[in-house]
DNA sequence: TAGATTGTTAATCGATTAACAATC
DNA sequence: TAGATTGTTAATCGATTAACAATC
């Protein structure tokens, strides 16, 4: 995995993978880069670059084998059928993720959440016990956690991606609207709506002025 | 508005607004990019190329005024104290959105939310009473509406996409997984937790083989 | 074989970064 | 004025797109 992808491809690498699998879930065997393109309104000639990166998957004349395509893309992409997380914060957005099916579908089962409020501390929600945040180093090891989702509010941030880096973490999905300060071999990668919503409200506008 | 915006710059001017405002609260009148740049970790140089498309808005020697700035790219992003929006899918998420307090501090307030469930309807969270999907045009024309947030199961996300179209919706932010298909003057704005995710165990696995 | 479609090279486009003259 | 820092131009980098020979 030396020759590192563009992001842009990584990203979508995953939206390919799910028009796949919902291809082979319908029995379709092959499908061409113009096939793939009209599906995904992505051009076909990106689509053939970006697979090209990941070997020479495709058939001339034919297209690219569905079934292979899922198993090389999981390969690449790190997948495996179990990656177990934890999650912190267990707030109305934690408790969302920890209830999502999406997650699970792909594959990502959040083995463990934990909160600060006492008043959470030894519920389960999902199926996944609540724990204190003080958990969190021991419960990494055992079972061998790479990735944190954190949904705490923005306050306690810092605070906890420090619990969750020197707990061993090598992931952190970021939900929170703060910049984490973290060692480079920690990867933090950011989430939030509300600039996405500030995004598409900018789209909606600079259209209306065009 | 004519000249758009490069699509990465915009959605640093948010993250530039929201250090602005942190600094605006904390008394600070001036910042340089190189100050800035040591707060989000963004070369100064992009700041400055970045503030620089919405107009000459530093003062050579002294800074950027924060509080001239924060005016700037509000206007720029189309912001405003108040944007009223509604959200479809009452779920899991969905409640989570309605509950955010980050939307609202932004300015986005979810001023109606609608559902299908009819074990839903009528109740309120958060203020807000959810309603039957059959009520959105109406509610979209009379409160003037722009922005949707999309948060049905996956199967209903197209149907439910064509009444926000057809009840005059310009832009709709897509939580689900489906690829919505729109009239090119409605923009849609996807947010996949479990394509960051998947971006996030790649950045990971990529990284322990280097 | 003929037709379809990949894989790849080269051209283009767009965004980032470097450098520095302008100027507060 | 001298020092700091912007705003901008030019250079670089990286990703997208076009084009087409290779080949199934």
């Amino acid at each position: 995995m030396k020759n590192k992808l563009p992001p842009p491809t990584v990203k979508r690498l995953s939206l390919y993978l799910r028009a796949f699998e919902g291809l082979d879930h319908r029995g379709v065997t092959h499908i061409s880069s113009k096939g793939l393109s009209e599906i995904l309104e992505i051009p076909d000639t990106q689509i053939r670059k970006g697979l090209s990166f990941i070997g020479k998957t495709g058939r001339r004349g034919k297209g690219y084998p569905v079934r292979d395509l899922i198993q090389r893309i999981r390969e690449i992409l790190g997948l495996k059928s179990y990656i177990p997380i934890i999650l912190v914060g267990v707030g109305n957005l934690g408790t969302a993720l920890l209830a999502s099916k999406l997650m699970k579908q792909r594959g990502f089962r959040i083995v463990g959440a934990f909160d600060v409020d006492v008043s959470k501390i030894g519920k389960k929600f999902c199926d996944v016990r609540i724990q204190d945040d003080s958990k969190i180093p021991e419960f990494v090891k055992e079972y061998g956690i790479k990735l944190a989702i954190l949904t705490t509010p923005g306050e306690a941030a810092q605070h906890t991606a420090e619990i969750l880096v020197s707990a061993g973490i090598s992931g952190i999905l970021n939900f929170t609207p703060e910049n984490l300060s973290v060692p480079p071999y920690v990867k933090v990668h950011n989430v939030d709506f509300t600039i996405e919503m500030e995004f598409l409200n900018y789209l909606v506008n600079s259209e209306d002025l065009e």
